[in-house]
DNA sequence: AAACCCGTCAACCGCAGGACG
DNA sequence: TCGTCCTGCGGTTGACGGGTT
């Protein structure tokens, strides 16, 4: 994986020789970030030019964002209000990961990607086992109330914002201003610990897994995003919920 | 104890778009 | 206008560690 030649594409070619891939070493992080401390953000193919690093330039820039950047949030898990933002942002952007990257402080693209891929893996090998015994009654229920809203559900009114909004986790843009909660309030009752790390809470909570609004009015959707939230049933072979007496509801209700 | 599964994370690849000569 | 370079983005892969069987 390392002294590979790498004239792939993508720019920052220039300078020849071997380039290294691969983990970094803390000296190469140390002179990177020497590099930007003294030049700034940019020119990243230049510290390949320069022979300061045998890496390219994207390999540089990508290294800067995701770990050597000041404020990030590095080991640190979504937490459920992070997480309502990407459901709810992924559901209005699609997979825009860097745009709904800037509306989390310390977290970067690449953090999204990997929370929203780990949660479609989740979900799929949730329903796959939810769904394969057929049609037994037992299986049923767990599908339905996965799937569909619980149904004494009633998605209550949003809080008062004022004083209660976790500032750093309040996310605003043109079209949209949505209040968070503080911590340990509910969005909805029985939702608080919708944390998806919490594989035990899927079935009787399954509501926000598919990216429904939960209660957050004023979302619009950008022309292109999906009609489902996430494109999350693509995924799925189409027969997927036919065991379902009650399939989801129809895609204009995303 | 070993094998397997799963989640997390880091890094690479290919592509698109903007800047510039 | 065109070609090249550079940057940024999204998709994907592989390594690794922890938990489960």
């Amino acid at each position: 994986m390392q002294g590979v030649k790498d004239e792939s594409s993508g720019g920052g070619g220039s300078g020849g020789g071997v380039v290294r891939k691969g983990p970094w070493t803390a000296e190469e992080d140390e002179i990177l970030m020497e590099y930007v401390r003294k030049n700034g953000p940019r020119d990243w193919s230049s510290i390949r030019s320069k022979g300061l690093l045998p890496r390219t330039g994207k390999s540089c820039r990508l290294r800067w964002v995701n770990k050597l950047k000041p404020d990030l949030k590095t080991g640190c898990k979504f937490s459920p209000e992070e997480e309502h933002i990407v459901i709810d942002l992924q559901a209005r952007f699609g997979n825009k990961w860097a745009r709904i990257a800037t509306y989390l402080p310390g977290r970067t693209d690449n953090d999204v990607k990997n929370f929203w891929s780990t949660r479609q893996k989740r979900l799929a090998r949730i329903l796959k086992t939810t769904a394969l015994p057929a049609k037994s009654e037992k299986n049923l229920q767990q599908i339905n109330s996965a799937v569909l809203p619980p149904p004494a559900f009633e998605p209550g009114p949003l809080p008062p914002c004022e004083g209660q909004c976790s500032s750093s986790l309040r996310y605003f843009d043109d079209n949209i201003e949505i209040p968070l909660l503080a911590e340990g309030s509910e969005m909805i009752p029985g939702f608080s610990d919708m944390s998806f790390h919490d594989e035990s809470s899927f079935a009787p909570q399954g509501l926000p897994f598919f990216g429904l609004d939960l209660g957050l009015q004023g979302i619009k959707r950008e022309p292109g995003s999906s009609e489902t939230p996430d494109g999350f049933f693509d995924d799925f072979p189409t027969d997927m919920f036919d065991c379902l007496d009650h399939p989801p509801a129809s895609s204009s209700t995303w």
